[in-house]
DNA sequence: CCCAATGATTGACG
DNA sequence: CGTCAATCATTGGG
């Protein structure tokens, strides 16, 4: 103790270089900074020594000795100790001494004993910590907008109640662990109960559906287009969901298999349909709904005219979300094909299509975009190549939990060279369990059976693909009625 | 300053 | 362990 006061006094190049020093002396003021009359001294020695400066440096010097202006009452100059030191990186804990000493100030100005919450963040607004404190600037607490983009679509396209494995990749794909996306849903799903506890107390046979969005407008879904919303259907209302949850409400009731349509009360659903079913495109740049693992960022506009077009043009991510139990993309496409019945332009990517649920008579247009080299065992394999690309950040420390699910994980530069096409026109949509065949010209053909899952045949029928590893799917409904 | 939105935390429950 | 409800803390915007 003695020997730092001395060295301090009389550091003249002798001692240890500065930055060793104020490492010693940080680990000294730590030690001691609970008994403030030994840290005292000490504290002042520093502070008028000529090695302030570097001595401040020391993340645990500079602590420390703004903790002991502080706590004599010498805000001002406990203040200036944090604004003039430069700890490299910053410090957590700097800004949170910063953050004390100015709710210390507001306290006296109000003459409180303690702020409310409130009260401390509009402190600490007015009274930002010095850059040097925090480098990476003040973080917001909320999640980026493409992340929240993210969940939201995965919770009004694919379920409100994703299981551990689709939570594990929507957190890989979001950064964020594990915990926060179970937290978000949680959230949302509460929350989603609670706007339609509100809105609609009436109607209980839908009120109680807890999936159906809001009717507000949502901050994160600006298109104005109510169609892209309304492609909800909550997975454990297929077969396929297994995890139960929300009231129990029978697919079999008035309002047949499909939910209701809480953006489209136009279509009961169980009536014969009355408007007509114009086939719609999606105009540039136009939202649809998305896939499974595709944020707004980074989705390609679709152009749709004569042809084919490619519907991914750069960086798209496929995920190992497209391995996911059938139940999940088939709910995809089930309610793809059921909104989309009305509302075209449905965007659908997964495993399979399955047109059972399709409205009879209806005459669907499936445009597929193959992300890759179709190949006859496959839609599209995967690259053998991954290319580099920007979009899958790393976070840090997921790094550790990326290995396993990204077997599965490919880039896709580069825009398929003709997309085929190929036109369905549907029977009436018995459950029939019969196969498929497939009968069709060039680039068309017509399904007298229904189109099992995992089945679907290029039109030249030369191979059976049952996996889309990157398919994208224009479904574009017309002609049909409900049966 | 107020308020709504949002993310996190906690305890109860099955 | 997963879910829910209540509640808190933080934040952005009017």
């Amino acid at each position: 103790m003695q020997t730092f006061l001395t060295l301090l006094r009389e550091h003249g190049g002798t001692g240890p270089p500065p930055a060793e020093l104020a490492t010693l002396i940080g680990r000294l003021l730590r030690d001691l900074q609970d008994d403030l009359a030994q840290v005292q001294p000490l504290v002042t020695a520093v502070l008028d020594s000529q090695l302030r400066l570097h001595l401040l440096d020391n993340a645990d010097v500079a602590l420390v000795c703004a903790h002991v202006l502080e706590q004599q009452e010498q805000q001002q100059a406990a203040c200036r100790l944090l604004e003039e030191c430069r700890v490299p990186g910053g410090s957590q804990e700097l800004v949170q001494l910063w953050n004390d000493i100015h709710y210390r100030l507001v306290m006296r100005k109000l003459g409180v004993a303690a702020l409310t919450p409130v009260q401390k963040f509009r402190c600490r607004k007015r009274h930002p910590p010095p850059p040097s404190l925090c480098p990476e600037g003040l973080k917001s607490r909320n999640f980026p907008r493409e992340v929240r983009q993210k969940l939201h679509d995965f919770a009004s396209g694919v379920s409100t109640n994703p299981s551990k494995a689709e939570r594990e990749n929507l957190a890989l794909e979001t950064s964020l662990t594990t915990e926060q996306v179970y937290n978000w849903f949680a959230n949302y799903r509460r929350r989603q109960r609670a706007l339609h506890q509100h809105t609609e107390p009436a109607q209980k046979a839908t009120a109680e559906d807890p999936s159906v969005r809001e009717r507000h407008p949502d901050p994160l879904q600006p298109s104005g287009d109510p169609h892209v919303d309304s492609g909800f259907v909550d997975r454990s209302q297929w077969p396929e969901g297994h995890e139960e949850n929300g009231p129990p409400q029978s697919p079999e009731t008035t309002q047949g298999p499909w939910e209701p349509l809480a953006l489209a009360p136009d279509f009961p659903g169980d009536e014969t349909i009355s408007k007509p079913l114009a086939p719609r495109s999606l105009q540039g740049g136009e939202m649809y709904q998305e896939g499974v693992s595709h944020s707004p960022a980074t989705l390609p506009s679709i152009c749709r005219g004569p042809g084919l077009y490619p519907l991914a043009a750069s960086n798209d991510m496929l995920d190992p979300s497209l391995a996911a139990p059938e139940s999940c993309l088939m709910s995809l496409a089930l309610a793809s094909s059921k909104e989309v019945s009305f509302q075209t332009g449905q965007l659908v990517h997964g495993h399979g299509l399955d047109f059972m649920m399709c409205p009879a008579d209806t005459t669907v247009t499936v445009s597929i975009a193959a992300l890759g080299n179709p190949s006859p065992t496959g839609f599209a394999d995967p690259p053998s190549s991954i290319p580099q690309s920007t979009h899958l950040e790393e976070g840090p420390g997921t790094s550790s939990r990326r290995t396993e699910p990204q077997a599965g994980r490919f880039l896709v530069t580069q825009p398929p060279p003709q997309a085929p096409e190929f036109i369905l026109t549907q029977s009436p949509p018995e459950l029939s369990p019969a196969p498929s065949t497939f009968i069709g010209p060039m680039s068309a053909m017509e399904l007298s059976q229904p189109l099992p899952s995992s089945q679907v045949q290029w039109p030249d029928g030369q191979a059976s693909y049952d996996a889309f590893w990157g398919a994208r799917m224009l479904l574009e409904f017309s002609g049909g009625s409900l049966g």
